[in-house]
DNA sequence: TTGATATATGTCATAATATAACATATCAAC
DNA sequence: GTTGATATGTTATATTATGACATATATCAA
């Protein structure tokens, strides 16, 4: 598997502020909620930042581990639990391994564009409330609290090398 | 978690004849496409058209393994992977776990309604080429082959329950 | 019919992902 | 400071999934 060298949107972009400022969002988001944000949870995210790509969370845990951060699961999961529930962090399920959020505010849903060859992952952003599922469950008496959107394919950089000329 | 009594659409139906036919029909197209549909795939279909819930393969195993149809995961995995790969049965990402398709016919791109209360889960129709995501997609540049859509939350059955008067 | 090739199964072993349970520590409110 | 809630450390185990290799069966051509 090629090395994924642009995971946001697929594009190149300026990482050197992008970490310090999405951490500092976070804090900011959990002074204001009162969730602690705790030594390993503040890590855990930056170490996803600083990757920008979906991390299992056995490779988070072992930079953990290197950093003398934790060295057992339930370290990792109990943090990744805190930063999904609060979508700081999102799951994706088809991967089973975990990103930073890719977006600034609350509360949203966020669909994934997963390349099946550099493995890059895109995350935009959709709305609960429209679309074919919200008709679908609204014609069938189902409610939605929450939707897994995941698309598998091929992203611009992997494209010409999977159709040649 | 109560019953799973009605997980099709979360409706009754007759399930007398439902289960015949659906495999009935799976070998037809077996036959046609000259696809070995063998004993084990055969069982494992009517296994999860029997149960009509979305199983784990090591509920599916422990069934296979009671009737002297295999004891080792790679005998449900396979029959598993073949079921899916020609989406006679699809995976639920969310669950880890597999349903019969609900759908009669060749191609198409499910979504799943997941009750969290009573685990049922219906499957929907839609369709690769419209939706937000094959929008976002295309103007990302992005060729989406496989769409994962499962929404979670309250079914019909289980919204009394959970939202008294 | 036979041999060659692909496909499917049986089995053992192990990998990868995730949680239960319980003791200890830290935080937040009173 | 006491107390209750929250977070962490640690051991153990549960759950989900695959690698590897030998054997068997199906398919097809000669
Ligand atoms: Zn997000
Ligand atoms: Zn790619
Ligand atoms: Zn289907
Ligand atoms: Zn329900």
């Amino acid at each position: 598997m090629p090395l994924n060298s642009d995971p946001i949107g697929f594009a190149h972009h300026d990482h050197a502020t992008c970490v310090t400022d999405a951490v500092a969002s976070v804090e900011a988001r959990c002074i204001a909620a009162g969730l602690q944000f705790t030594p390993v949870r503040k890590r855990v995210l930056e170490i996803l930042l600083e990757e920008h790509r979906a991390l299992g969370a056995y490779e988070i845990l072992d930079r953990l581990r290197d950093e003398g951060l934790g060295s057992q699961p339930p370290v990792a999961y109990r943090a990744l639990d805190f930063l999904t529930k609060h979508d700081f962090v999102h799951k994706i399920e088809r991967l089973n391994a975990f990103i930073a959020c890719a977006h600034p505010h609350e509360v949203h849903t966020p669909a994934f564009l997963i390349c099946r060859d550099c493995n890059a992952v895109a995350e935009a952003e959709t709305n609960l409330t429209q679309g074919r599922l919200a008709k679908i469950a609204s014609a069938t008496g189902f409610i939605i609290e929450r939707a897994i959107l995941e698309a598998e394919g091929l992203c611009p950089n992997c494209i010409p090398k999977s159709e040649p000329a």
